[in-house]
DNA sequence: TCACCTGTGTGATTTTGTCACAGACCGAAT
DNA sequence: ATTCGGTCTGTGACAAAATCACACAGGTGA
């Protein structure tokens, strides 16, 4: 939280859908929910978990992903300020267990419910349920595409796309590792490494340590939007 | 619908949660909702459709699944009876596009409800809130195992985990095409037939012609179990 | 300066997807 | 019964990806 406002005031601010909750909700959000903070590289919620808390985000970024056994790992989704870990919620509601990995891949700073409460309100107060539903519902469509990307699209299109994503935020220059971009996409450091070495030697990227900066914006757009374009069916 | 009962008993006796609703509601959804009859092979919906209706299933059963470009596919989820679709009521409730295909897999019978009052009734009464997000936390959930398999699974593996799914419900043979197990897990006719003419010649399965015949069951679940067992990371 | 950790590069092998055919099975029509 | 056209299956050749096994480069701290 920050500077003079109250905490019932940030969060107002970052969940504006708590403006339409009835008073009493209100009041016990604010009297009976936890102020959390979490160091980036902390756990949420480990697969398997019976979770008794739904975390909402105030600040910093959580990353929801799957792993296989082989110890590779593919990501789902990010949890960002103003949204919540659904997953969570959805095993609450639901009584299964939590069926992937979540880990504060900032700092994070939320505010944690208990499992009761978050009962309580889903179960009475529609607008409650309104924005669990409309996370939900837009997590599986995110999900979804993540299914089509790994089922149906070719590595190189697949990085060339996260590379474009990544750097539209920041400049021409991906501050990340091979490895990284490999847990992202559900791929191995390997492959990876190889298609962007590709990617250089074609002169559309420069690749130093830890970074990736791209010179050719316009080939990049094209490999992303699949390489070889056969016509559908 | 079957032979004296009402469309209301039909529809209670499916889904329960009906009985939970306010009497307008039932009274409503008896009078303004439309019965539905789909033969096989007709699509519910189709990748970028707008949805102005929601279909409960009454009877058969529906799949749901992306294409990708090169006209391969994957199978998400199924819905079976007493199941809606709840990506129509996702789309409907926050306006996107259908991502994905629908289409009746059997004869299928619904009921479908307009958009409008589907919004009612998510805005007005718990109990409808309840079913569709019970129903779509449930997809998620589901949806992301598909994820975990795809990212992760070798083909053999997905196969005889397949396979054994299929043959638990029928007794130790399959009835399917090769080509339909690819659309299932989301690979080709070509490569299933290679894994399935390996198992045979390891006398783990029989095939003949539209018909798969599990031998070795024990054999299978090894395989499904994944055949190389790396310690967890 | 040296050990050490993280990040990259690369060859060899296996698995999977794609393309291009060929042949086998089956029902319907002649 | 034979032929025909459809669906289903088999297979070789090659491309793309995952896996395994190393080597080496860049930076940090002892």
């Amino acid at each position: 939280m920050q500077n003079g406002a109250t905490p019932l005031e940030t969060a107002l601010a970052i969940f504006p859908f708590l403006a339409n909750t009835t008073p009493q909700t209100k009041e016990v959000f604010c009297r009976q929910s936890e102020h959390l903070k979490l160091s980036a590289g902390q756990f949420i919620c480990l697969e398997g978990d019976v979770c008794q808390h739904l975390a909402l985000v105030l600040s910093g970024t959580a990353r929801v992903y799957k792993m296989g056994n082989s110890g590779r790992e593919i990501t789902l989704y990010r949890i960002e300020a103003g949204e919540s870990c659904i997953l969570t919620a959805s095993c609450i509601l639901s009584q299964q267990k939590f069926p992937a990995f979540a880990v504060a891949e900032t700092a994070v700073e939320a505010i944690g419910i208990s499992a009761s409460h978050l009962r309580d309100w889903m179960t009475q107060d529609p607008t409650w349920q309104g924005y669990i539903f409309g996370l939900l519902s837009q997590r599986l469509t995110v999900v979804m595409e993540v299914v089509e990307e790994v089922a149906f699209h070719r590595m190189d299109v697949r990085i060339s796309t996260y590379l474009l994503k990544m750097a539209d935020s920041s400049g021409a220059t991906v501050q990340t590792t091979h490895e990284a971009i490999a847990r992202e996409l559900g791929s191995s450091r390997e492959v990876v490494s190889r298609i962007l070495k590709d990617l250089e030697k074609r002169g559309i990227v420069n690749l130093t340590r830890g970074n990736i900066s791209i010179l050719k914006l316009n080939e990049l757009t094209k490999i992303a939007r699949g390489s070889c374009n056969p016509s559908p069916r």
